[in-house]
DNA sequence: CGTTAAGTTGACAAGTCTCAAGTTAAGTGG
DNA sequence: CCACTTAACTTGAGACTTGTCAACTTAACG
């Protein structure tokens, strides 16, 4: 999971496919992937990998860094919906949309690979089974999304730091990132309010607090998990055994 | 969109089919869909149409009535994800669910079309195009969802009902189950609570406001919207032009 | 007419937000 | 290498929204 110096292989020599939490593919399925993808790019940490208001050509798979999807209200207040790493299918709800959704910002630098939309249709006629793989990955998305909404409808604020710590922790840790026990943590406390409902000083005070009870410890942008099985019991968030995931 | 007195029609006859709501079919798509139907089955209000902790060999089609999809923490506090009515497709992210995931259960009496979730795989190969629609139904889904996180993490308790009121209008409208303006509301202040986040006393007093302020008027389980506008503006809820939606 | 679920209301407690003022950490240019 | 700037993080105080508790009313139903 390093950063490649010049972005994304070509999908026969994609670093992402040795990385074992995610599915094999066939010779055959892996040309019409890379037929498919039209080009990779760069985002820089902080800049908008698609607007809120614009509607994208684009899908996007991510290759590497931390990205998150999020709304905005008129006035300003902003959610952000979930947060995507390398393997997350970015786009798709664009591609039925009657109009704009969401937005996508870059956390970290990010790779992505691209895909264009209008040739989605072209992908699940020619290769079922890759249609199955992305309806797999929006299925898994949602349910992403129903988890971060049971957190802000019904739980308090140390419930939700303590499901999000463990949420992000684990996913890094899937695919790779966790390195003896430490895996990077480039979120503000901003991100983490913006996640969680919550205004940025009590998301602070929170935070401040589990990390008396040393719960987790945060240094140089490197988060450990201290106490997971306090964590998960405070935040009624335990992870289910995992399957491979598809990776288009 | 009354209720059929014995359950749905075979598909060929099936009423939902002549909604202008509804995307058209070829004549193969309808027999491949009637062969993946297993059946239909009725449900009482109030009682479950999948068991939030049981994996469901089924997959539904609501073919009428109200549903919710749920999910409730380990000490009961309970978080409604969205709503579901004639046309929604539940039960696919059970698919590919490493485990549970959420409950449904009805609101109004339902009638449900049911699928048998091991041809998923099959419907996908054997028409992929309804594969693809399966896919738009879940990337919806998800929107409903993204929707409804924004709700619960960044509006106040007022313009959380607005949105909502306005919302489940809309979507009974938009299927043709508008009267004169009026459309029915089988739902309770639990059901609204649940659903946005709150309290059900907070939730009481937050409608009661709205009422007297003369947005909206609830006679004998119908709802009539008084104030579009306000409550748009209110709930920042805007609802874009919709396509027809695929139906399974 | 009695029973039960749903809705209503007021008083008070608690959790979260806002405001305002720091402090720390990480650049950046002189 | 240091002074300056800026973004991120901290902290306390007080206001406000929402939750909890408890009692009561209304509606639906047998």
């Amino acid at each position: 999971m390093s950063h490649p110096p010049t972005g994304p292989n070509p999908c026969d020599r994609c670093l992402l496919r040795c990385n074992p939490a995610f599915l094999p593919v066939t010779t055959e399925e892996l040309h019409i992937i890379e037929a498919f993808r039209t080009g990779t790019r760069a985002v820089e940490a902080g800049r908008p990998v698609i607007e809120e208001d614009r509607p994208s050509p684009q899908l996007y798979t991510i290759y590497s860094g931390w990205a998150f999807r999020y709304k905005t209200l008129s006035d300003g207040r902003r959610q952000i919906l979930s947060f995507l790493l390398a393997g997350d299918f970015v786009g798709l709800q664009d591609e039925f949309a009657e109009s704009h959704t969401h937005g996508v910002e870059a956390v970290t630098d990010v790779t992505l690979c691209s895909f264009a939309r209008d040739r989605l249709w072209e992908l699940f006629h020619g290769q079922p089974k890759l249609g199955y793989h992305i309806t797999w990955l929006a299925a898994r998305e949602e349910k992403m999304v129903d988890d971060n909404l049971v957190t802000a409808g019904r739980r308090n604020a140390a419930e939700r730091v303590a499901m999000l710590l463990m949420h992000l922790y684990r996913r890094a840790e899937r695919i790779g990132m966790a390195r003896e026990g430490w895996v990077q943590f480039p979120f503000t406390q901003q991100h983490i309010a913006d996640a969680l409902g919550l205004s940025l000083v009590h998301t602070n005070k929170t935070l401040r607090r589990l990390q008396q009870l040393r719960l987790y410890k945060l240094d140089g942008g490197w988060l450990r998990i201290l106490d997971p099985h306090a964590l998960q019991t405070l935040g009624d968030y335990f992870e289910r055994p995992l399957l491979p995931t598809p990776l288009i």
